[in-house]
DNA sequence: GGTCTATTCAAGTGATACTTTGAATAGCCG
DNA sequence: CGGCTATTCAAAGTATCACTTGAATAGACC
């Protein structure tokens, strides 16, 4: 073959959009990102490590396309370059929970015993919302709450849920998401309800998945802001 | 965060996914095998390595659970774990093709000028098929199509098609498809059919979108083997 | 100018990735 | 069993890359 030069440097193109989602911390950067833009301070503090190394691999995602920027003021705010990349990121997470044995060990280490944190799926949501059955928690932070979450809602962030809880009715059962389905806030939400003596649920996946789903979704802070 | 070693290790197993797909002879494999089965011969050839050094790659992929493996007397085939492995290649393909700048370049590279390659879609194409008014070619090798094809589609090995193209109806339109959408199978076709004066397109996509899209397929030697 | 945020740079650290070679293994065939 | 084939394994060679840190710089705002 005369073009094998030409082959492998496509394919060495192709690859090299894997290779950029090949480390811990961009894929949770990238994790992070698919609930909605975030300042560079922001995201290093997310994922716990320095302003200069979380520039790096921001800037590692963006060269090869995956992120792209806005500057208000003095800060930059990143972005996934499309709705795509977050599908990719959900394509790469399902295969890897799929065929990566240790993940069931992992996630069980991250997110703690998972017995007592019922799950639902989304088309029982989707039933139960509509027919008003459901008392639906947003447990992520406020900010992203208000870029976008599963219609009809209320934002409770973790921190506001102990305060809150006894607000919530008895008689109707609870249900709690966040950003995915290997966050921790809604399982620790579920955990601090149920200790209280409520039904409490765990949607099984989050926000981004959702929406992806076509599922109904609102933007902005119309539900009353718990604070 | 108590557990940030847990979450950076979930992560890490989340990207390591990723990383197996980073390399460029790598995401080739991934691409032959989303055709069906291969031996580690065959595959070595396919992408211009040594065996030592594809079964090197193989035992890569296979090590993240991306591939599996099957005995037959002194072959061992391999084949993707999963329908969803294929799928997380195309996503990154499409992510790639989409987002990062030079594969627009080095996709012309290697399939060559696309003027003169006029492409069809998916869907136009299956209205075509059903309502008779097209041939349909399978132009990859035999196996391949043995493997799974597109409902009513016929076999032409790129091999055989000079020899076969004269006995081929001037008075419909040909459709040809291969691999995938950068594949140079159907375009290497499309331009010989052209010359001889048919009229000739190329399907936008290859056989496993095809069938990802739950659009009708068959498998077997059905059709007349072409030969 | 002073402050804040983000980027860049230089440097250290450590390791990893890919390929080739030659030998070893496992199954087939006569 | 002995010879054959296909694949794997181990080791070595090669090259280079990846990640992190701390300090310097640049740009925006007040």
């Amino acid at each position: 073959m005369a073009d094998r030069k030409a082959k492998d440097a496509l394919f060495g193109a192709f690859a090299s959009v894997a290779k950029a989602l090949g480390n811990g911390h961009r894929a949770e950067i990238v994790d992070v990102l698919a609930q909605g833009e975030r300042s560079v301070e922001n995201l290093a503090d997310e994922i716990s490590q320095s302003v200069a190394n979380t520039s790096h691999h921001l800037h590692v995602l963006a060269d090869v396309g995956l992120l792209q920027t806005r500057r208000s003021g003095t800060r930059v705010y990143y972005r996934l370059a499309s709705e795509r990349v977050g599908e990719l990121w959900g394509a790469l997470r399902d295969v890897a929970v799929e065929h990566v044995a240790e993940i069931e060990v992992l996630a069980e280490g991250y997110l703690g015993d998972r017995d007592g944190v019922e799950q639902i799926s989304a088309e029982e949501l989707a039933a139960r919302v509509a027919k008003g059955r459901v008392v639906l928690l947003d447990v992520r932070p406020f900010d992203e709450y208000a870029a976008g979450h599963i219609a009809g809602a209320r934002s409770t962030p973790l921190n506001d849920l102990p305060r809150l809880a006894a607000s919530l009715p008895r008689s109707r059962e609870i249900v709690a998401y966040c950003r995915g389905p290997y966050c921790v806030y809604a399982d620790d939400a579920v955990r601090l309800l149920r200790k209280r003596g409520l039904r409490a649920r765990r949607l099984d996946i989050g926000y981004p998945e959702w929406s992806r789903a076509n599922l109904p979704t609102e933007a902005g802070p119309q539900v009353v802001r718990s604070s």
